[in-house]
DNA sequence: CTGTTAGCGCCTTCAG
DNA sequence: CTGAAGGCGCTAACAG
């Protein structure tokens, strides 16, 4: 199948010298001369020697590879964390070995030891919200392979993580739609098992909290609910909410399309925020108000963070939260 | 930095038999007692044993990993088509070793030499639109690593690809604006350099063509024009366009504003299609009629020719061109 | 400055 | 059924 690659003993043979010679003067080591190391240099280029990276790991223990496990692309945030990781790591000249879990966590378990197989030089990982269970990021771990989480904590290792403040942003909206005079604010909420859907709901309970609104259970809606539709309109049927502060853009947007069917308007019956700035964010009408994340922010210094642990070999826990913004719209009065 | 990974030899020793039953063990050859082979097998376990990728892929010269390029995930398509893609790899047992160019050449040049050098069983990639140099892709052919091209063709390149079928699903778009009554249409055009672009181009010429509309260059307008908003505006001071086809989803988004501005309805008075069926497709109003690409399936199919490149040793090309879908919603007739 | 030797972890003959 | 020997491509340590 391939054309038959060229070794350095394929160089060393065309000019009587060692491997070792043209090893040396390919990696740019000290004691060669220059017009062998030029002529070597020069050869492989002709023939084009390609250096077999498999045989270097092999001997140096490393791979200049990183591992990074990703839910999946379709939500933009993703994208932008990606855009931040590959920001550091293409500069540092290390390769990205991209696997998406889709949630699942089975994929998540094959994927971190196909990690620990290939032996990249260290995980990134966003863990799914199928993963109750931890033990293959314990696994890397335990292998000494440097792993930073993204975005979504789990208390439970340890081990440096990068996450945004979700509950202060979470505050943040609730703050400014009280302070734009909602009383009966309702709450989506996002799917169980992930830090960010139980931090944004802490967020929403100490905002109605600081403003005196008692906390009323029946205000509180899950996303993936599979009446969602039918829920919300009870719900409406019941309460006077006049605002909305929902997990994701998402479902910001489900519920605008529920209240539109009811001739709710919007921001003048119903304020309602969204979090994280999707596209789509722009691109519904009104155009939504919602909490921006640094997305590209978190894969870089994550990126950041997994660096100084491979390269220093440093072991100790970088942690860091990173603010978010919230950006007015439409949606809101 | 890691703790010490057990290898063949420790279990070997621990036995007091030799590595190479171990391999043969650990790899389910024939000529082995059951009860040493069980016995292998639960050592291995135990002691945490875990097969060094690397030191296979160095005697097999085999990788079990595939590079695969693609400009970017900011837009879903190539979302989906990474979704295609992964689907068949998973089920191959292959890892993804993704690179995102950025439409750059530089970095699509530095991802095959990656490639090339981690001795990738094979390389999937839409090339960007960049690139009119493509020496870096006949480098991967040179190689002998087979290389499956995605969404756009390269003429001068041999080698297999997967694309759809642009020309006839721009064709199926003007010709259901001319059936629902337009008689003045504008293009939006796509970026240069690459074939999607000038394949909508010319299907769009082809359906006014049989419709026996003359062609008219004022009429077509580049969507990444700096002046967009105002060129749009001179067109429709000048012209009765009564329909719009756009190169994407985006473009058509954008021409969308500039008529609402205006106070045009649609698609009263103008007819929208858009190109991809992008997410914002559906959420922005009027809901977008677009062409939809079958991305899922061009990754697979993609992914499907490469392993047979692969696994057969199978050198001969294999292009699949995939059909595009109409999708009507509300900014049409 | 360059050659020799040994070995990274694994697999594949070839013997026995 | 199992052991011994050699090698994948490259680098590091030690001589010279």
């Amino acid at each position: 199948m391939h054309k038959k690659r060229v070794s350095i003993r394929d160089l060393a043979k065309v000019l009587g010298v060692t491997p070792s010679t043209i090893s040396r003067a390919l990696n740019g080591h000290e004691s060669i001369s220059v017009s062998r190391r030029d002529q070597i240099v020069q050869l492989a280029k002709e023939l084009g020697y390609r250096p077999n990276q498999i045989a270097k790991s092999m001997v140096s223990n490393k791979t200049f590879t990183i591992g990074l496990l990703l839910p999946e692309f379709t939500h933009n945030y993703f994208n932008n964390i990606l855009a931040g990781i590959e920001s550091v790591s293409f500069q540092k000249g290390y390769q990205l070995f991209i696997c998406t879990s889709d949630e699942l966590k089975e994929k998540e378990e094959k994927s971190c030891m196909a990690f620990l197989n290939t032996r990249v030089d260290g995980v990134l990982a966003a863990v799914g919200n199928d993963s109750d269970d931890l033990s293959h990021f314990e696994t890397v771990i335990e292998d000494g392979t440097p792993l930073v989480l993204l975005d979504r904590i789990c208390e439970d290792l340890n081990t440096s993580y990068v996450v945004t403040d979700d509950f202060q942003g979470s505050l943040d909206a609730v703050q400014y739609l009280v302070q734009t005079g909602c009383k009966q604010i309702l709450h989506i909420k996002g799917p169980e098992y992930i830090s960010t859907s139980f931090n944004r709901y802490l967020g929403y309970v100490e905002g109605l909290k600081k403003n005196n609104i008692p906390l009323e259970e029946n205000l509180i809606l899950m996303g993936e609910d599979e009446q969602f539709e039918k829920k919300l309109n009870q719900i409406f049927d019941e309460f006077e909410v006049d605002g909305i502060f929902a997990f994701s853009d998402y479902y910001a947007y489900d519920a605008i399309k529920v209240l539109q069917k009811r001739g709710i308007g919007i921001p003048d019956e119903v304020s309602v925020i969204g979090y994280a700035d999707e596209p789509i964010a722009q691109y519904i009408s009104p155009q939504l108000s919602t909490v921006k994340q640094p997305a590209f922010e978190i894969g870089k210094h994550a990126a950041e963070i997994l660096f100084k642990m491979i390269e220093e070999k440093n072991t100790t826990i970088m942690s860091k939260q990173l603010e978010t913004t919230l950006v007015i719209r439409e949606s809101t009065r």
